[in-house]
Parts: C-alpha cells; structure tokens; sequence
RNA sequence: GGUGCCAUAGCUCAGUUGGUAGAGCAAAGGACUGAAAAUCCUUGUGUCCCUAGUUCGAUUCUCGGUGGCACCA
C-alpha cells in the first residue's frame, strides 16, 4: 500500500511583533489559531494573546457547552489571566449551530475590538472558522438577521491565519496518550453525570467522539477495550477530516502560516 | 514424540472444481453553507509461508520443511 501522503505544509516563523503591527494599521481585524485537534493550538493562542494583548474567541463546537469538559479537553487553567469567548455558554444538550456561532462571534468580536484588544479566534471546527471569515451566507427563510447582509463586511473580516503543525505520526500519538490520560481523569464519570442531569443518550452521541464511544460504553453497549480501540481510531480520523478541511480552505485561496509547535 | 487442522492485503478472513485473487476493518485522498467531534464520496499487486514434484500452467494437487493451534501420549 503505497497511497502517496499528503505532503506536510512547511512551517514558517511567525512574528508577533508583525501581527501587531498589521492589526494596528487596520490590515488585519481577526487573528485566527486553528489545528487538528491535540496539535497545540489552545497553548500556543495564550501565548500569541499575551504577547498582542488580545483575547480568545473560541471555535469549538463543542466547548460551548457546559458540563462537557473532559472529552473536549477544555483546559481552562491553560488560559490563566487571558480572556475566553464562547466556552460554556449553553448547557449541554442545548440546541446550537453555525448560524448562531456566527451570531455570537460577531458579538464577542466587536466586543474585544471595542475594548481595543485583539480578537483571536482560536478552534479546530473548520466549519465555524470558515462561517466567520469567509462570510458564509444562509439563504431562504431560515435567514431571521437581515442585517446579515448589510454585515457582509463584518462577516469577513481580515483574517491572519496560523496552524499549529504536527506530523501525522506526532499527532496520533499524543491522541492515543491523551485519550489513555482521559479516561483516567473521569471522562466515564463525566458521561454518567450528563445522562444523569438529563441530557439524552442519543443526543450525547451525536455529540461523537468521546461523547459517543464511551456514552455506549457507559451503557453497557461495549467492552471498554473496543471503546479504547474504536474510540482512538474514530479521533485519529477526525483529526484527518480537520486537516482536510484546513487544505481545502488553502485551496480556496486563504493563506496559512503553519508553525512548528 | 504422534495425529489432525491452519499458514492469502497492515489486521480478521473468503476464494480460486489448477489459468497468479476479494470482502470487512485499518490506512490514504476528497467533499462539506442553520446537528460539523456530525454526515458522505473515492482508492485494494499482495513473494496467496518456503523447497521440490506432477502439469502447457500451481496460490490452488503431492512429498518434505518451517511456524502456529488443537487433540493424543
């Protein structure tokens, strides 16, 4: 089997100092930290936000929701004294979608700039990422904000983007060592504690991952071994599907400045 | 030590009444506009364990070897 590999993008140096400086003369409005998950990038948007004096608007979808803590690996301590958006805004098992992140980006970034800090989108949902700064619109009725259009501009603002890069083999490896250091920490308990507060079973794994696997586990559905195993395997994919996503977006013509962390 | 069974893709296995082989999983690539950690699409040449024999031709049959499993001692 000798499928050729995506080449890893090269990685360059990326100096806060610059950043700044573009920020300030108003070439760019939005720094943007996205990563395959366990790539980095929370660690490495603390440090960029302390240097530029900026706060972290957060783009995961599903470090919105309270309660959820282990399985999205939130490491609030990680942000120490740095300001944090869009964590733990909504109980789990609130409804939420791309739409409304756009909605609450928008907000929290005006908020930031009114402050005059730099905003720094920091996340790994593609999806999110590229709502927000490539202004995706929502057509037919399902369109309530009609100053989505008049905030056309707003929806896409210039945006500085950084990966944090980590090869293939790096990555899964610290999955598999963090996914072992996880389930030690009480994500079971952690899954328990949700279905005991409420939230139903198929709404948590829907939430996949980690709320699936050992949701099933949990349940008695599976032997933790095959959690362990499929579970380990089911974010090594995700983690590829990201990198996709993130390609893509290079593909389309935005410019990724990939750092070695 | 004896007998039987097995040895095929990274893994689990199917198959070829002898004309060099295919599924699932994994892996790789891709898509993605109101659940996105979701959902979906594409991609399968591998000394068919090794040696010798039968044969036009063996991964498929036969002898021997090696490794594994089971049972008998």
């Amino acid at each position: 089997m000798k499928t050729v590999a995506a080449e890893l993008p090269k990685p360059e140096e990326v100096s806060p100092a610059d950043i700044l400086q573009q920020y300030n003369s108003g070439h760019i409005r939005l720094v943007c930290v996205l990563g395959p998950t366990a790539s980095g990038k929370t660690r490495y948007a603390v440090q960029l936000a302390r240097q530029l004096g900026g706060e972290i608007i957060s783009a995961d979808s599903r470090q919105i929701f309270r309660g959820m803590d282990i399985g999205t690996g939130k490491d609030l301590a990680d942000y120490e004294e740095v300001p944090y958006h869009l964590i733990d805004i909504l109980p789990a098992g609130a409804e939420y979608s791309v739409y409304q992140f756009q909605q609450d980006f928008h907000r929290a970034w005006e908020d930031i700039r009114s402050r005059g800090k730099v905003p720094i989108l920091c996340g790994g949902t593609g999806l999110y990422i590229s709502a927000v700064t490539r202004g995706y619109n929502w057509g037919g009725e399902k369109r309530p904000l009609s100053q989505m259009d008049s905030a056309e501009d707003k929806a896409c603002p210039d945006c500085f983007f950084i990966g944090t890069l980590v090869s293939r083999e790096e990555r899964n490896r610290r999955i598999d060592a963090r996914l072992d250091q996880r389930l030690q920490e009480g994500l079971p308990q952690e899954i328990k504690t949700l279905l005991r507060s409420g939230v139903s079973r198929d709404r948590l794994i829907s939430y996949g991952l980690e709320y699936k696997y050992v949701t099933e586990y949990v349940l008695g559905q599976r032997s933790y071994e095959d959690m362990r195993e499929k579970l380990a395997i089911a974010i090594h994919q995700f983690a590829k599907r990201q990198m996709t996503w993130f390609r893509g977006m290079e593909r389309s013509g935005v410019k990724i400045h990939w750092v070695q962390v």
